[in-house]
DNA sequence: GGTGAATGATACGGAGCCGAAACAATTTGC
DNA sequence: GCAAATTGTTTCGGCTCCGTATCATTCACC
């Protein structure tokens, strides 16, 4: 079912959302980390660097440090692929999945209140 | 008229969104920067440097930087209140009104599609 | 088994933003 | 008039992220 969202209704819910992160002094994740790790959710596993690269369109190293950054928030984890040594299995996490439900939550109640 | 927009959806939705944004290689606005600039364009002027510090709760040279970056992508421009020449009125501009007119498209597009 | 490809991590120099403090300009209040 | 308050800016050191290039490890293939 399609979502009637008119423009600035849209812009409205964006400036909601956004006001209430910035007011949280939570740390915030940059709009690539964030992408990030809804790729990382939403998206059927396994997840790769190089896969989440190209998916995001950017250098493997942006990845690499994306994840060194939310696994230091523990958001995400990484794992050896056993079946490949080379590859890197990227992993949900409790506090991730949390986290995104938060999010989500934050998202549905501002809409609702537009 | 309230929106319906469940959870899941929202995620998604900020995840489609992010997406975009991270792909085109425009240069993306933080997350304060974003929430500034649709407080300035979505409440009702004036708009001074400590007012828009007080409204997103952090200090006032994170406005100024703020106002410099983005006024150098010509989102924005300052100008002195002739009133009291202590304030700056932040003002809003072509450019900006149309890269806010253009995200909230995207918003509002990438809903539809959901 | 040895060479080349593939994968992810790291090194390096540079950009940008941050928080706290100090600053210049202007206004207020006596 | 002048001291105190107000407003916005700048400075300082520090932290994070970036893009490019390079590196270490592992796999594929002959």
């Amino acid at each position: 079912m399609p979502i009637s969202l008119e423009s600035p209704q849209a812009l409205k819910l964006w400036h909601d959302v956004g006001l209430t992160q910035v007011k949280d002094d939570e740390p915030d994740l940059s709009i690539r980390q964030m992408t990030l790790l809804l790729t990382i959710y939403l998206e059927p596993p396994p997840h790769t660097v190089r896969g989440l690269a190209a998916k995001l369109a950017v250098s493997k190293p942006v990845i690499t440090r994306a994840l060194d950054s939310m696994g230091k928030l523990g958001l995400v984890s990484r794992r050896r692929d056993q079946a490949d040594l080379r590859n890197v299995l990227v992993q949900r996490t409790v506090a991730g999945a949390l986290f995104l439900e938060r999010l989500g939550d934050l998202v549905s109640k501002k809409a609702e209140l537009l």
